[in-house]
DNA sequence: TTAATATACGACCGATGTAGTCCACTTTCA
DNA sequence: TGAAAGTGGACTACATCGGTCGTATATTAA
């Protein structure tokens, strides 16, 4: 089915949420969790993801948390899904893990208006950047 | 993620081969699995429900098969991804199940850019029809 | 120095969905 | 009448998903 997964609707209200804030401020984990009802273990998993990805910075420690790590316009959604999904990002396994993962790759007659629907989808996510939905 | 079902490559495949073929004419399930090395049982599930959503007609019995139930301009590509997949083809719970069925969705920032995000897909979807994947 | 607060990380679990298989049944035609 | 075809349900193995838990580490306020 043609479903984003739960840590990325997460993510993008976090990364939203942060983005709300004047720029620079630290927001917790906590925070987001309790705003949002979101299970703050899982919350958390989703943030170190954002963070090593370098969409966020991270502050450990006591009053530590998360900022943005760049302004909202340099962040476009395709990112922030690319930063969550590890593999698994393209509507057809052929685009995401390589043409030799799908036994009937040879004989496929429907990957090339798939690879169409696909470029439609990643410009979709990939001009809409964090500015526009705050 | 976002990701196409086999059952909808497949039908896809499947569709696509029949409308190759001259109008009318009747294409067995086996033929289409041997051709692309489809699973047969999986395959014949597929078009079961092509043909309980009136874009394909089966004809049962020896000799029996599939034909297109209409020229292939009036069958989008939506068409045949609702009918494959029952529910669940948004990428968002709340577009798909209802708003009820998801916690956060009172205090969810984010479903009015993704219904935007899920319009274009649609159309995308929508405005592709089976005689541009011949 | 220490206690409190926060992130980092990996293991784990149950529920659900996916891909595929199996089998019994019905329909049709040669 | 029997072979060939679609119909339909149950079933399995596996992967993913959503979520939880425990522990380690970093930082800072007292
Ligand atoms: S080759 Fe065809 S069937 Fe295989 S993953 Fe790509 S689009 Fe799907
Ligand atoms: S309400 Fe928000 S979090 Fe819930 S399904 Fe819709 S978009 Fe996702």
């Amino acid at each position: 089915m043609i479903r984003l997964s739960k840590k990325v609707e997460y993510g993008l209200i976090a990364i939203r949420h942060i983005a709300t804030k004047p720029a620079g401020e630290i927001v917790t984990a906590k925070e987001i969790a309790d705003t949002y009802g979101i299970p703050y273990e899982l919350l958390s998993k989703v943030l170190q993801k954002l963070t090593k990805s370098g969409l966020i910075a991270s502050h450990q420690g006591m009053r530590g948390g998360y900022a943005l790590a760049r302004p909202p316009v340099e962040i476009p959604v395709s990112l922030i899904i690319s930063a969550i999904e590890g593999t698994r990002q393209a509507i057809v396994q052929c685009l995401s893990e390589g043409p030799q993962t799908c036994t009937v790759f040879t004989v496929c007659t429907i990957k090339s208006p798939l690879t169409k629907v696909q470029a439609n989808i990643e410009r979709a996510f990939s001009t809409m950047n964090l500015s526009e939905i705050v």
